[in-house]
DNA sequence: TCGTTACAAAACATTGTGTTAGATATTATT
DNA sequence: AATAATATCTAACACAATGTTTTGTAACGA
């Protein structure tokens, strides 16, 4: 790929993200995104059809590895998941969050987070809760298994939020803690 | 109030909660809201200064009385939380959202799902959390107090919603067993 | 009935979006 | 080193949406 593509579109995404840590994605303008980018109009354009387009690819672009590697990296070991093993794998996803990805964890944090939670939770769902459900489905709750999944990814999603509020001064091990006691299995 | 005011106000709310239904929030402009409720230009900027402030002020009217209403109705008879008690109250708010607010609840469910959200969480913090943490301190799950709150905060709307993507087929008083159940009360 | 107030219609300035044209600079190719 | 390809920049453009203003009219309350 061309040097100049690859730093417009650096260029670009540097801008976006920092703007996103200011102000919400609503409000944001494509005329501030190229002025901070320092880039031409129509070569936005040439990189992105939209400004939505643009939050998309960047979503894309953040979240792609993070489950997969944390999962790639467990189940290497062991694909049956007892509980010990889906606490270690709760917690080194934090640990992948915290330490390779402080931007996915600045824009899960800001004001447009609502838009960013629907491309994090997808991910989230397609990777993790049908091996949560599993845990679940052994202690044979009384609730829809949608239900169930759903309100696995929710929470976890909320752990996330928390922990950010928090400032991240709580050790990914705790957390997974946490996250494993308010869903009873701990 | 004069009656002219509140026939366009009405028309105001009418046109952009059916506009809601069908399109995001974001994609809404004025230009659809007024025709739609056949007013003018300048009216529609007499009554709203912008369409964040109309969004704003229809949450808050429908909101308003949900859980307050709710709480009112069942705190009359016994102040102290019991579990059934519990269990009756989670009830009796999700028959107030069926029976007398179908507005809500197709709002929630819309694109701009996320922006309501935003409301209709701190309305529901505001009533319930207090209670709902209490019953769990009971239990003295090692958990932080703001944590377990915020959880069981983002456990109800994760039910109401999942509740209107079934299209409220689970009646309320299932819907308070698995909102309980997965929270570990139950 | 009379003053007040809400409304409609239309024009308006302003801002943001997305496109297009030609000129310039950078890159990969030979 | 020369050349062809292409990414970029400046600038102007049409278009859509926002929010304001003006003027005339109709509905309201007293």
């Amino acid at each position: 790929m061309d040097r100049r593509q690859m730093k417009t579109r650096e260029a670009i995404f540097d801008a976006f993200s920092a703007l996103l840590s200011q102000k919400n994605y609503n409000k944001i303008t494509v005329g501030e995104i190229i002025d901070l980018a320092n880039i031409g109009r129509s070569t936005f354009y040439a990189h992105f059809e939209t400004k939505d387009h643009l939050l998309q690819e960047l979503c894309r672009t953040l979240f792609e590895h993070v489950f997969s590697d944390a999962l790639d990296h467990e189940l290497t070991h062991d694909f049956s998941l007892s509980n010990s093993n889906a606490h270690d794998l709760i917690a080194h996803t934090f640990y992948h969050l915290r330490e390779d990805h402080q931007n996915i964890l600045r824009i899960l944090n800001c004001e447009s987070s609502g838009t960013f939670l629907n491309f994090f939770k997808e991910d989230f769902t397609q990777h993790f809760s049908p091996l949560l459900s599993q845990l679940f489905l052994e202690k044979t709750i009384a609730v829809p298994k949608d239900f169930l999944m759903e309100h696995v990814n929710a929470t976890f999603i909320h752990t996330v939020l928390w922990w950010i509020r928090e400032d991240l001064k709580t050790s990914p091990e705790t957390l997974a803690d946490y996250y494993l006691k308010v869903l009873g299995i701990a």
